[in-house]
DNA sequence: CGTTTTTGACCCGCGC
DNA sequence: GCGCGGGTCAAAAACG
C-alpha cells in the first residue's frame, strides 16, 4: 500500500516537474516575445520622431500646413486614441463558427476576406433593439486561430440583456460543453496577444518578412541581450523562489 | 412563413 | 482618375 502511494507520489511529481518545465518555457517565451515588442515599438516610435522632425526641417511653409494634415499627423502620434474596444476569445482551433456569446443577440449582416487574414471577418449588428446601433467584428487571430478578436463599434441603446450570463473565466466541468462557451482569454494573454495585433497592424503584413529579419537581428544587439539575460535571470530567480515557497508549504501542511 | 445567414454587388474613402 | 480594400446592402437560400 505505502509502496503504491510512494508510485503516486513519483509520478505526480514527475508531472509537476514537467509542468514546471513547460511552464518556464512558455514564460521564458513571451518575456522574450514582449521584450522583442518593447524593443520593436521604440524602434517604431524612433522612426516616426525621424519622419516628423524631417517632414518640419523639410518644410519651411510648415504654418501654412491644413488642419486636415494636422490632425492625421496628430493621429498617427497617438494611433491607439480612441480605439473601439477590442475583446479577445479563445475557441476551440478547429471550430470554424465566428460565433462569441457575449449576452447580447446579434444578426450578421455580412462576411468579407480581408487582405491582412486569411480567415474572413464577420460583420454582425445587434438585434435586441431595432435602433440600436452597437456594432461589431469578429476574425480569427493571425497569430493563433483559435482566438477569436471581436471588436465592438458603438454602444447599445438598451439595457444589458440575459443577467444569467457571465463572462466567468472557469472552464465548465464536462468536455462536451467547453467548447459551447469559449473562454476568455487572461489578462496577461490578452495583453500579450494585443501587443503583437499593434505591432502588426502597425508594420503591416507585407512586412512581416522585415520584423523576423528585425527580431533575429535584435540576437545580435547588445541591448537586448542583456535584457533578455536580465529576463531569463529573473524567471529562474522568480521560478525558485515560488519552488522554495510550494516545498514549504507542502512542508507546513505535512506537520 | 418569419427570421437568419450567405454572398455577390455596390459604395466610399484613401493612396498613388 | 483609377484601383484597391473595407464596410454595407439586399436578394436568395437555409433554417426552425
Amino acid at each position: 500500500m505505502a509502496i503504491r502511494m510512494d508510485e503516486k507520489v513519483e509520478t505526480l511529481e514527475l508531472e509537476l516537474q514537467q509542468v514546471r518545465e513547460e511552464n518556464n518555457t512558455l514564460r521564458f517565451m513571451l518575456e522574450v516575445m514582449s521584450i522583442k515588442c518593447t524593443k520593436l515599438e521604440s524602434h517604431l516610435q524612433d522612426i516616426k520622431k525621424e519622419e516628423h522632425r524631417g517632414i518640419i526641417s523639410s518644410n519651411h511653409q510648415i504654418e501654412s500646413i491644413p488642419n486636415i494634415d494636422s490632425s492625421k499627423r496628430a493621429r498617427l502620434e497617438f494611433p491607439t486614441a480612441q480605439k473601439p474596444l477590442q475583446v479577445f476569445v479563445r475557441t476551440q482551433p478547429n471550430d470554424e463558427s465566428l460565433i462569441i456569446k457575449d449576452g447580447y443577440q446579434w444578426r450578421k449582416y455580412g462576411q468579407k476576406v480581408t487582405k491582412d487574414n486569411a480567415s474572413p471577418r464577420a460583420y454582425f449588428r445587434c438585434s435586441m433593439a431595432p435602433s440600436c446601433p452597437a456594432k461589431k467584428k469578429v476574425q480569427k487571430c493571425i497569430h493563433d486561430r483559435s482566438i477569436l478578436v471581436a471588436t465592438y463599434d458603438g454602444e447599445h441603446s438598451h439595457g444589458v440583456p440575459n443577467e444569467s450570463f457571465k463572462p466567468s473565466s472557469s472552464t465548465p466541468k464536462g468536455s462536451s460543453i467547453s467548447n459551447k462557451l469559449p473562454t476568455r482569454l487572461s489578462d496577461k494573454e490578452a495583453i500579450s496577444t494585443r501587443i503583437c495585433e499593434n505591432v502588426m497592424q502597425q508594420f503591416g503584413v507585407e512586412r512581416h518578412i522585415k520584423i523576423e529579419e528585425y527580431a533575429s537581428s535584435l540576437i545580435k544587439d547588445p541591448d537586448f541581450t542583456a535584457a533578455l539575460a536580465e529576463a531569463v535571470a529573473r524567471t529562474i530567480t522568480d521560478q525558485e523562489h515560488k519552488r522554495q515557497g510550494l516545498d514549504l508549504n507542502l512542508n507546513l501542511s505535512e506537520e
